[in-house]
DNA sequence: CTTCTTTTGCTCGATTTGAGCATTTCTTGG
DNA sequence: CCAAGAAATGCTCAAATCGAGCAAAAGAAG
């Protein structure tokens, strides 16, 4: 990530650096996973990243495959643009690596889905599951424990630290909102806002780290708030699970995330991997069919330890019928 | 993938420059307005710019504010960002007034809303009317006659001109969802799509103008389909459009775009004009109250013309409650 | 051939939505 | 002052959707 192979631009007297962040995900069975690289100087993950060069790349997303096929043997189906990230600071020590102290370095950041997690041809990169990243995403077995043991206690004594009453409330009503306590609804597109108000509120290892060399250091984050990420890297992806949740409700996007026939069963873990929390099978299957999704094929796959499923494929052409776009994710009790 | 590989990936020397470009929004009374400034030499209307400095600014938002204050003494309020827009060539005439053949102009988009379109400082700058460069985007008095008369018309025949029966299939399949012809149900979320379809057929000016230069330039685009803006701006009003109009069925801003007393016949037309259809009266008085999202005061509005009206207020804390984020938006009949 | 597991089909009440009628309370014109 | 018109507001009712669960079907495993 040398800093000296971005393309940078004099305004005033600073330099800008651009770059792009790719978060690709893929599900595994159940599991989402990440494509990230192992620094291996830092320990730290890393989520690829590539130089945007405006000589040789006519859009970011063209360039963005190009290395992303270079460096990894992978070929890119489905991708979106993110966010763009400037924030001042955001890749301080890299910058300093760099030999600038002045150069900004902002990322556009994109969304990539994979429909298979295939092994990748660079030695340090790998697929790793993103929930070691967000352990307290997972509400599939019911609400973690480390919510209510841990978070929920952090940030409310961390709320109890503002400045004046109205501070007071006011994060405490952001804790209980963003993180569904004391009886409000877990929201999981909220995966950003959870993230960003556990930096805030110093519990994140990235947030102890990029005080570290200010005049007021952190105390050391609690254990089991996930493993840090190079960089703001942990926030792309905090920011790529938001958008993924809250899209595959509104545009049929899981289908990228399937090879091109399976189950019903294996589509609704792979719905649950992603959103969090279970569904009802069911209910889930009655608007898959409404909503004309998918069409069996008359193939089943056994060996699946009981009554065989049937195999079905998705149905390019059903964007095209009904206004009907968007997945229902039936909610499976209350966790 | 990992850093290391990417140090020794060489960049030429090209230059980037980056802009911040604001989409700012106002509904008065019934109409969309978008702040925008006359360029005299042009005549074209340009979206506010600014560059963005990293030494001065610490976030793209800030900068953002900052500019805007400045340049037309406008204090924004609710902002989100929208899309970074990196192609080759979207910016081409600004690049070459900046003396550098070689520098590609980059531009973060940001969406804000203004509760009410108050004058601005600016000579040059004021508020238009957002149907002047959309008039195919209004179905509030059902369907545009633009639409039939010319817009499927022209399409139509440019989908024939597809090289392959395939391409000309799907691309009459495109326009026909796009515009929701034939019978399909008009999507107002996909305005961004709209426009850059019309780009693609040529049918926009800015397409005409776009590749004037080139060697194999368009006929001139039809009468009717909108006023051209500056650069790429009219495509960046049009991703705002697609935002607004997305956006407001699940997070309660149009109140963004409410004073702080309003009647809800008010908000009834604000929110038919941004979605662009008229709305069931009675429904949308029903969904809103089940939302909780207003409150009666006890005051009343006199001289509508009839009964007089009540003014609610927002409750902003409504958001603290129910997992009811949206508003729902009844549509009145077919159009 | 029985038990277990998973798929698949179906039911039923509660809620939400779509559409429209009816009533109230003002303004305005005779 | 009264009648007509214009909005706002209140209410109803059928259709569609949603949430939750029961039950049968079809293999796998012992």
């Amino acid at each position: 990530m040398s800093q000296t192979s971005l393309s940078s631009a004099p305004v005033g007297s600073a330099t800008i650096m651009v770059g792009l962040n790719a978060v690709i995900i893929s599900v595994d069975a159940t599991e989402m996973k990440v494509l990230a690289a192992l620094n291996p100087k830092t320990g730290e993950l890393a989520l690829p990243f590539g130089p945007f060069d405006p000589k040789t790349h006519r859009t970011f997303e063209i360039g963005l495959r190009e290395w992303v096929r270079e460096q990894t043997g992978f070929e890119l189906g489905y991708v979106e643009q993110l966010y763009t990230f400037g924030d001042e600071g955001r890749d301080a020590p890299l910058a300093a690596l760099a030999g600038s102290e002045e150069a900004r370095v902002i990322s556009v950041g994109y969304l990539g889905l994979a429909p298979d997690a295939r092994p990748v041809k660079a030695d340090q990169a790998g697929w790793f599951n993103i929930l070691r990243f967000f352990p307290w995403e997972d509400h599939r077995q019911g609400r973690p424990t480390i919510l209510t043991d841990v978070i929920a206690l952090r940030l409310k004594s961390w709320a109890d630290e503002g400045e004046t009453p109205g501070k007071r409330a006011a994060r405490l009503d952001r804790v209980r909102q963003t993180f569904g306590l004391d009886g409000l609804a877990w929201n999981e597109e909220r995966t950003l806002e959870r993230y960003e108000l556990l930096y805030e509120a110093g519990l994140v290892e990235e947030a102890v780290r990029d005080t570290a060399m200010g005049d007021c250091p952190l105390p050391p984050a609690p254990k089991g708030l996930g493993e840090a990420m190079a960089s703001d890297h942990r926030r792309i992806l905090a920011t790529a699970m938001s958008r993924l949740r809250g899209k595959i409700k509104y545009r049929p996007i899981v289908f990228e995330l399937m090879g091109p026939e399976f189950t019903l069963s294996h589509l609704q873990k792979v719905v649950e991997g992603i959103v969090g929390y279970s569904l009802h099978k069911q209910n889930f299957r009655r608007a898959l069919d409404r909503a004309g999704f998918v069409e069996g094929t008359g193939r089943v796959e056994a060996h699946t330890g009981g009554r065989p499923a049937e195999l079905y494929h998705f149905r390019r052409d059903a964007l095209s019928e009904g206004p009907t776009l968007g997945l229902s994710t039936p909610r499976l009790k209350e966790c």
